[in-house]
DNA sequence: TCAATATATGAACAACTGTTCATATATTCA
DNA sequence: TGAATATATGAACAGTTGTTCATATATTGA
């Protein structure tokens, strides 16, 4: 049985990690709901406009998000499919152990 | 729009982390093939036996894997199903992004 | 019971991460 | 062009993470 291949474990590792943080799994699920400009983010969630910037941009330069700028505002949304499948996948998890049954993520 | 519940945002986070590290990549991975005790872990991938442990109990402590004890050995094994779905999914995400096409994640 | 083997754990430390503050850049409209 | 608004970026810092080394615990068989 061969092992993984080492630069695909770390990519691997690489992506998952971009969903190992609270901030980035609010803005991402807030996107899952629909396109929002950086403002739009900042009234939702409860972060500040600079660490939202510092996070979007990651999110960006890993291909999870994309961007289009509209006037004064940029407005962001999700780059493919698999953001909404990956959450969808974890709240299931969870709530096979804990009591998060009640939660939905959106198509 | 609700934004998302402020627990199950940090609990999602938490499980996320758990696969944003190429060590437990590899070691997902290679339970995704078959369970194994520690020291075949050791032998299969380049790590430690301590680092494995502490890896191990991480994995462990998040309901990731599960073991039985066997002797002297201890054997690990996935938990549940989700964490086949879950790298297979990382893959085929990256898959579109760069040139991994060739890699496979066993059923 | 003692040595050998298998695994787990704690402390320590370097490396990494996320946030904040200050400031820069970009766009619009008067 | 200049003020106002929207977003991005860099530096700094505290907190977290993964590994290593040393050592502890558990199981077996002599």
């Amino acid at each position: 049985m061969k092992p993984l291949n080492d630069d695909l474990a770390y990519d691997l590792g690489d992506f998952f990690k971009i969903f190992g943080d609270p901030s980035r799994i609010k803005i991402l699920y807030a996107l899952l709901q629909k396109d929002m400009c950086v403002s739009e983010l900042v009234g939702e969630l409860g972060l500040n406009q600079s660490a939202l910037s510092h996070q979007l941009r990651l999110l960006r330069q890993n291909d999870i998000v994309k961007f289009r700028r509209d006037g004064k505002m940029v407005i962001y949304s999700l780059d493919d499919e698999h953001v909404g499948i990956l959450l969808r996948n974890g709240i299931e998890h969870l709530s096979h152990k804990n009591a998060y049954e009640g939660e939905e993520v959106s198509e």
